[in-house]
DNA sequence: GGGTGAAATTGACATAAATCAAATGGCGCA
DNA sequence: TGCGCCATTTGATTTATGTCAATTTCACCC
């Protein structure tokens, strides 16, 4: 990431730009969207692959066009937590901190379009209005960090479960009501993201499906046979 | 605080409003910042003093003063989590959402600076670097609702209560080193904060006691006796 | 100074989740 | 088809933390 310009990184330019598409640059009109997007890079992520690291100068702001991407912090022996999950339009790092403060990590394949943090303060000089659709995006992603929080501390092993499920399956909504969908964590993945092991991830998920409130299949899929039980244990 | 306009909140000008002096508005020149500081009004909270509750109307935007401020979610069942401690200089609220998502409480007496976000928003026109300045402190609080997130889903109680000391030693940095300080929660506000339960900190701060890492004495001053140990711990 | 009530501590015990260890399942690939 | 590698599940056991129940400490006030 912090050779991100270098050649073998092999940046696309971004002509039919993805943030026209997101939130994040709402508050911009037509044209200054038309600039912006110039400015962005896409680029691919295979499974597993380093995004940015903590400590790394923070040169990029990033939105997530395709696939997930998780963050996530370390302590020194190594127990690993996710912070955020970044889904397509949700924004990547920030334009304050001068170093990154977390690992970004791709889940599955993705797509990232990148944006060079001095490029957006100047491109703020005469579109001051980025700041606002930045800060909103901020804002929301304190509000899912502070959802996390009671989570995390007040929530049991079951909660957090049923809750990360109900989140799997907000952003699937699009999809169709009860539609099956791919759990695209890891059992590791998932412990590290409700701060539990792998074991009791497993085998919360096998209390939930022997009482048939979901069903998975085929692999990963994961059908939500029934939401209202599953929401009233989350 | 949905009412704070009403008479019986008896609401002070802040003639020399309190911003002046905190990061919160670091991009504003002088006639900028004394034009926003016209726009503020203070108000004194007692110990366990409501400041706002989740679900109202977000009308305010809030920088503190003097004292601290807990942030907490709560479950149906009553469970709390502190999702954030408002020292002086942080800011409350957000401009973005149109209601509260937290119940906002004073720990001790505290002073509270207030803007109308309507009036943020209508200064915004012509000094839009405001924008870039709540950004800041936005920013600033996801990365420490991140923090917390490591702490509460991977630090082990012992661990908590050691980063939880340091981070109070943190905000008595000024004050000179080794220097004792007033511990100002309550055991239950500092489980509600740790997720653990009042019992578990009693013991761990008594551990901490009998290991001479740390002193309590005179009701809730404490001292941190041994700080390069404490910090080995957290 | 003694009484009152809230807050904090301490003890005994229960339990949810972690740990340790095996067994099973799924999938690419020779 | 079967081997090998992970990921996942399941089982047995331990342990950290929670729960329940006294007891102690402390601030406040008459």
């Amino acid at each position: 990431m912090n050779n991100i310009t270098s050649n073998h990184y092999n940046l696309d330019k971004c002509n039919n730009c993805p943030v026209r598409d997101l939130s994040f640059c709402n508050a911009l009109d037509n044209s200054a969207l038309e600039e912006f997007s110039a400015l962005s890079k896409t680029k691919s992520f295979q499974d597993g692959q380093l995004i940015f690291s903590e400590g790394k100068t923070n040169e990029y702001l990033g939105s997530v066009v395709q696939g997930i991407v998780k963050i996530y912090k370390l302590l020194d022996d190594g127990r690993q937590q996710i912070v955020s999950l970044g889904f397509p339009g949700d924004m990547l790092g920030n334009i304050i901190d001068p170093e990154y403060n977390y690992f970004a990590e791709s889940v599955g394949d993705t797509k990232i379009c990148f944006y060079q943090v001095a490029r957006i303060n100047s491109f703020a000089e005469s579109n001051p209005e980025i700041y606002r659709s930045i800060l909103s995006k901020t804002t929301e992603q304190l509000g899912h960090a502070r959802e996390w929080l009671l989570l995390l501390g007040r929530k049991t092993a079951q909660e957090k479960i049923a809750s990360f499920l109900l989140l799997l399956a907000e952003h699937h909504k699009g999809d169709s009501p009860d539609q099956a969908f791919k759990i695209p964590l890891k059992r590791q993945e998932i412990a590290d993201f409700l701060g539990l092991t792998i074991e009791t991830v497993s085998r919360h998920f096998s209390n939930l499906k022997s009482k048939q409130l979901i069903r998975e299949y085929a692999g990963h899929m994961l059908a939500i046979v029934d939401y209202d039980q599953l929401k009233a244990l989350a």
